[in-house]
DNA sequence: CGGACTATTGATTTGCGTCAAAGATTGTGG
DNA sequence: CCACAATCTTTGACGCAAATCAATAGTCCG
């Protein structure tokens, strides 16, 4: 919790700024907030499973993955977290039910002990609800999720994942035609619930079909309204 | 908004009791809220999808349904309300993406204005805390039916969802044995994403194993232990 | 009693999983 | 800077769980 870069956490202000008005003191209060930087290797988890922290996380770089798993180990990744995203941030206020962060490559992330925000969300009702309605989104995003696993197909599947992931990344960039997205194709797997053979085959289809490519952890979107006709997707639910 | 019974909202109260500590006059702002009972068809829907509401609705008797669709029309049902539940609570904070709200069977609600909701969570921070933890309580349910559906067979979903239900109803009555589950095949189908003709199969294969069988709306228990294993079912998820 | 859902069962198809093995990349230490 | 190990990607052959198609029984309710 040393003094640190005072824009380290601007990218997560931004990111609530998108949902939520606070005001500039509350902005600063937030920025101000002590943080510890940690480095994490490809597959190192955050915590422990059921264990509960004393802090939270914000990504910084690369890429969070919150995970849970059935009894025979199969993973199931149902959320993926890009920088300036809060992964845990709810932890603050309930512990986290059996569910795992794992960083899915080289990343870095800050913590932010639960203390300091919970301080925040009593002393700022402001963040409080900012705070909250950022676990809103998350959920918005776990039930499109379910839609996505549960409803569509193998390419449809992929094709909305790399959209919303392109919209994601963009926030705050501009352009959706290309994003870094450091995920292996057994990751992906593991995210849209299909096996990695399967995956290889869809991203083979839907790179022939000139929709997107991913290659050496960069995507690109070739045609983003095909794609999102692909995919099926409506970016409401990311309002 | 008429005076109404005051013990209408004490299944929601209690609810909220179960993961929060709030104090005696919260708890009784909480019951004087003014509320409108309503009574829902099978099938109703609840507002229009896209179209945001200005009241949030509290669950008294039946089953709501939660639910998105893809484009060509097949419903995915993201999640189950009971009585005392609160479908669209945090609406009053954030509007729906694109998802609905529908009765699945006869089922009488609570309507209550956001703008009452509002006021109790500005003048009793406690409340908005519970709140905002029992939003984090829904989108906890919401990673595990991703679980569910990405990861388990027919019949471990069909014997999880039986799990979670019994708990879930369970919880202020005390025994697992027998619950009312006013649900068809159909829907049913639409909750683990599978055609109503294999959740038919399935449902005859538990009952054939003797865990559980779902006669005219309710639902048996017979082996409860069997049926967490046969559900890869971890309740820490609910806590 | 009749009409409309709801449940049940059989035959057949199919999308995705499984198993297996060969390339391509990446990274690391000598 | 090269060698080689580890990981990741790609491809093929085959199997299976669940979808689809289709038709017959219940069951509820006016």
């Amino acid at each position: 919790m040393t003094p640190h870069d005072a824009a380290a956490l601007q990218p997560f202000v931004s990111r609530l700024l998108r949902h939520s008005s606070i005001g500039e003191e509350e902005r600063t209060a937030i920025l101000d907030l002590p943080i510890k930087q940690v480095s994490l290797r490809t597959n190192q988890e955050i915590g422990r499973v059921g264990e509960h922290a004393s802090f939270s996380t914000i990504v910084a770089d690369g890429l969070i993955g919150r995970y849970g798993q059935g009894r025979d180990g199969e993973r199931q990744i149902v959320a993926l977290f890009i920088a300036g995203d809060a992964p845990d941030l709810h932890c603050a206020i309930r512990p986290a039910g059996g569910l795992g962060l794992t960083a899915l490559g080289p990343t870095t992330v800050f913590h932010v002990a639960h203390s300091a925000l919970r301080r925040l969300v009593t002393d700022y009702p402001a963040i409080g609800e900012a705070f909250w309605r950022d676990n809103l989104l998350d959920a918005s995003l776990l039930a499109e999720w379910i839609i996505n696993v549960g409803r569509r197909s193998a390419r449809a599947r992929l094709a909305h994942l790399f959209c919303e992931m392109a919209v994601r990344y963009a926030e705050g960039r501009g352009h959706l035609d290309r994003f870094g997205f450091p995920i292996t194709q057994q990751q992906l797997g593991e995210v849209v619930a299909l096996t990695s053979v399967h995956v290889n085959r869809t991203l083979k289809e839907l790179r022939n079909e000139n929709l997107v490519s991913l290659r050496a952890g960069t995507a690109s979107v070739l045609d983003w309204t095909e794609l999102t006709i692909a995919g099926d997707f409506d970016a409401r639910y990311l309002a």
